[in-house]
DNA sequence: ATTAATATATGATATTTATCATCTTTTTAA
DNA sequence: TTAAAAAGATGATAAATATCATATATTAAT
């Protein structure tokens, strides 16, 4: 088990306030973890009792309607902290994470984070900017599904992924998500998505392979996430 | 003008957890001010340079989409705080907020707030809290508009305000909101939030007087706005 | 390696919702 | 107070999207 203190990770979220001290002592009550792909690390109305920290691998966040259907509302990826939200606000948590590929975890215990929080005051602010950034992505994300078409939408995925996602050898997106979670993402059924990004591989502006995904054409995706046709 | 450390409306927020003494300095700063129905509060883009403390009436927070249309994401009313999440991120406001009435609110510039968030952990971890609140709220919000029918969505609605206004002497929601406003809430034109106004008058789900709305049963609208029909 | 299960693809159709047109009512301003 | 403007209502239609059916491809399990 490595160490927090020496841990490259934490550069990327809110940890990288805390101070050595504090590290050391996170350091001897975390935990590490491999999530295998597909694994749910914590499901709705549960209580999480800690916070993760995502040292490899992606997992989507998503939340059940009334009916049934369930919406992702977010990709986490290395470097993110997760779990912060129910933390904070000492109740079940009302999303669920399910990893997309196989993933290494670290996680925090409550008692930990809570008692920097309110020692470290770099830290909790930190975490407070952090959560505002979260609310004003909510807020897009929003008006987003309110306001735009489905194809708008998956126009605007396919650069939120070739912006914040690596490249794999092939030039393929570094993530490989099923027609059906895509569909979930912008929030339309899987037959409609599979559809549109036909299209888009018809008229060139990406190519597919399966689940991989290449970027032919991010302009033209831009183009049409923002027109108004 | 009165004084924070009488006010009874900061009961409702963060602002009770100040100390006399933070209370007494923030009096000597912050301005009273009446804002006139329709009149904007502060737009997208703007910074805003410090928080709102909303003494009386209601306000629309809304944000345009890059088509021109607008969505209103959140109803702002008394006791509630407006603005400081782009306090924290230091960022121009990425929403705008029109009064739906005649309003009363203090403004309680920036710098005060921050050395309070600074030095007063109760405070801080007050506005922690509530962020991670409206952050669950949209969440939520995004499921509903991604995955609920215009309908499910308009009883859902009611069923809010219902919960959340007083009602005026008639037994009305304390609020008037044009047709426009409530398709605009619930993401749909206004014809078609006009159109299923008249349809739950019509089974006699509520009842309308000009912008009057009545509530005539409450539970079935909020089967409504559940059920997978 | 073969079969079963699951995911993807695509056409046909149904449903939902938006848009356009027009009329009535209410509000605002001269 | 009356005319003009804005808001509300409703029908007709168009457009977007969901659903259902079915075929093919891919993946998993034996």
């Amino acid at each position: 088990m490595r160490k927090c203190e020496q841990c490259i990770v934490k550069q990327f979220n809110s940890l990288k306030e805390l101070t050595k001290e504090e590290l050391v002592r996170m350091s001897n009550c975390k935990t590490s973890k491999i999530v295998k792909k597909g694994e749910v690390l914590f499901n709705e109305g549960e209580y999480v009792n800690g916070v993760f920290c995502i040292k490899e691998g992606v997992c989507k966040i998503s939340k059940r309607s009334d009916n049934g259907k369930e919406q992702i509302i977010h990709l986490i990826k290395r470097g993110d902290l997760l779990g912060e939200r129910s933390l904070i606000s000492g109740e079940t948590s009302n999303l669920k994470a399910t990893a997309l590929n196989d993933m290494e975890i670290c996680f925090i215990p409550k008692q930990e984070i809570i008692s920097d929080l309110k020692e470290n005051q770099n830290f909790s602010m930190s975490v407070l900017k952090k959560m505002a950034d979260s609310l004003k992505n909510a807020d897009n994300l929003i008006v987003d599904i309110a306001l735009k078409t489905v194809k708008q939408r998956l126009a605007h995925l396919l650069v939120y992924l070739d912006n914040n996602f690596k490249k794999n050898k092939e030039g393929a997106i570094d993530i490989l998500l099923s027609r059906e979670d895509i569909g979930s993402i912008i929030g339309t059924a899987t037959e409609s998505a599979i559809r549109l990004l036909s299209e888009f591989k018809k008229k060139k502006i990406i190519n597919l392979k399966g689940k991989q995904i290449f970027i032919l054409n991010s302009i033209e995706l831009e183009k049409v996430s923002k027109d108004y046709e």
